[in-house]
DNA sequence: TATTATTGTCACAATTTGTTACAATAATAA
DNA sequence: TTATTATTGTAACAAATTGTGACAATAATA
């Protein structure tokens, strides 16, 4: 169970945080055909961003991106990989981040560190749908899925920082182990079919498609069979961590 | 011309950088048929590093990782990419760093901002190896190419560092302008096909290596030839930019 | 029991890659 | 001057991979 934080955790200033540092995170699902993303929205702004944090100073980099993912997502042992750390100076523009702590009530100068320039590591991950259970963090009042196809404005630079995570996912997906991640235990390869087209976001062959996937020697055929279409009931697969470590 | 610094600029608590973020820059050359990179060596003691620096507070990162890689190198618009960025625990160890301090008779406090754990973005630079004039920092007294097959030991962990970039360097060598931006302005197919062999760390065929090479299209073949040897000249060609960008 | 949609697999074509072969040629040796 | 040598550019063919269509199998529905 998640620990809830407090306002006055913010108004602390930044101690036991590294200082200028943040971490982003693209936090992928695909539900119906259509691959999603967790946001955040804030109280009583129509702000929305993505779940972010900051790295402790007795905590490893990655460990606090996983620690960001854990707390959002309330999952554990998820696929997550660092993609492009952003440091550009005009992603730094306080205004929306005073609104939204203005909304909670709260008032600071410029020179709290909230308010600074921040260097931001972006990680995606890669979740199960069905299994993620949201939780917003303590400056949101909601946290939610959303369609990638169809996203909102999002805050300061969210919009480049996914763009760069969906490249990343594209360019790697015949890589390493992207699709299987993102589906559920069993699955068929009508539905692994589905979500690659998806990513790539173009129609795929069939048959060559399925002797691609099978070549690789890392899906385990399940005997059981789904059923429930008015055809010929097709194999469920298994992702096998072991057959072919990366 | 670049501006030395003095050793009173270190004495200054960081200001005007941002704190806890560093750049190592693993900068690659191609030189009688061996990959190099450039070292740091310090004063009075054998700890070798990779060329790094601190970002200003009112600079991009990859400008920063820009104006390290000119001032080691006296070399303006080269090849340059960001790769990974490490933050482990167990990469923040003052001691070297005090020792080298130390011989620059200045002696700091565990809380001095350089002695703090650092983050760092780690940068591959891939330089034309006869242009590139080095030049070492503040704390060196040399900044010389290295064998990359035969590296001494470096300092913290910039082994690993030098590993991630050569990994990266192997998997991005056919999707991006790789090959191309460590060699001269001319070269032969010859040439090319060493330094792949090189980087991939295995031999090639020479006729598909051509073919493929030229299938590209982004090679202009030049008129003149190279002459030197007992046999038939070979073309030279010259990476054409504006054929296929990127 | 026929119809329908989808599945698993095969077969063949098209393309790409691996490999060998061979003529061309620039320097050197005879 | 001519033969030798090493390397180059390219063609030719083989092997492997990928693209594409076809077809029988079959689970639900009509």
């Amino acid at each position: 169970m998640r620990e809830r934080l407090h306002p006055e955790e913010i108004q602390a200033d930044g101690a036991g945080f590294l200082p200028s540092l943040a971490i982003d995170t693209v936090i992928f699902g695909f539900h119906e055909g259509q691959l999603k993303i967790l946001l955040l929205e804030y109280k009583n702004t129509n702000w929305l961003a993505l779940p972010g944090g900051f790295v402790r100073e007795t905590e490893n980099l990655n460990d606090a991106a996983r620690r960001v993912l854990a707390e959002r997502t309330s999952l554990q042992g998820i696929y997550l990989e660092q993609f492009y750390t952003f440091g550009d100076l005009d992603r730094y523009d306080p205004t929306p981040l005073r609104a939204i702590m203005s909304a909670h009530g709260l008032n600071y100068s410029d020179h709290h560190w909230l308010l600074r320039r921040f260097v931001s590591v972006g990680y995606y991950a890669l979740v199960d749908f069905t299994k993620a259970v949201p939780v917003p963090d303590l400056l949101a009042d909601r946290c939610d899925w959303y369609d990638l196809a169809n996203l909102p404005p999002l805050m300061q630079d969210h919009q480049k920082i996914v763009q760069k995570a969906l490249d990343t996912l594209r360019i790697e997906l015949d890589r390493k182990l992207i699709g299987f991640n993102l589906l559920s235990e069993t699955f068929t390869m009508a539905d692994l079919q589905r979500l690659y087209e998806t990513i790539l976001g173009q129609k795929l062959h069939r048959s060559g498609f399925q002797r691609k996937m099978l070549s690789l020697e890392i899906l385990e055929r399940l005997d059981k069979q789904y059923s429930g279409g008015a055809h010929k009931a097709p194999y469920l697969y298994r992702f096998a961590f072991d057959k072919k470590p990366e």
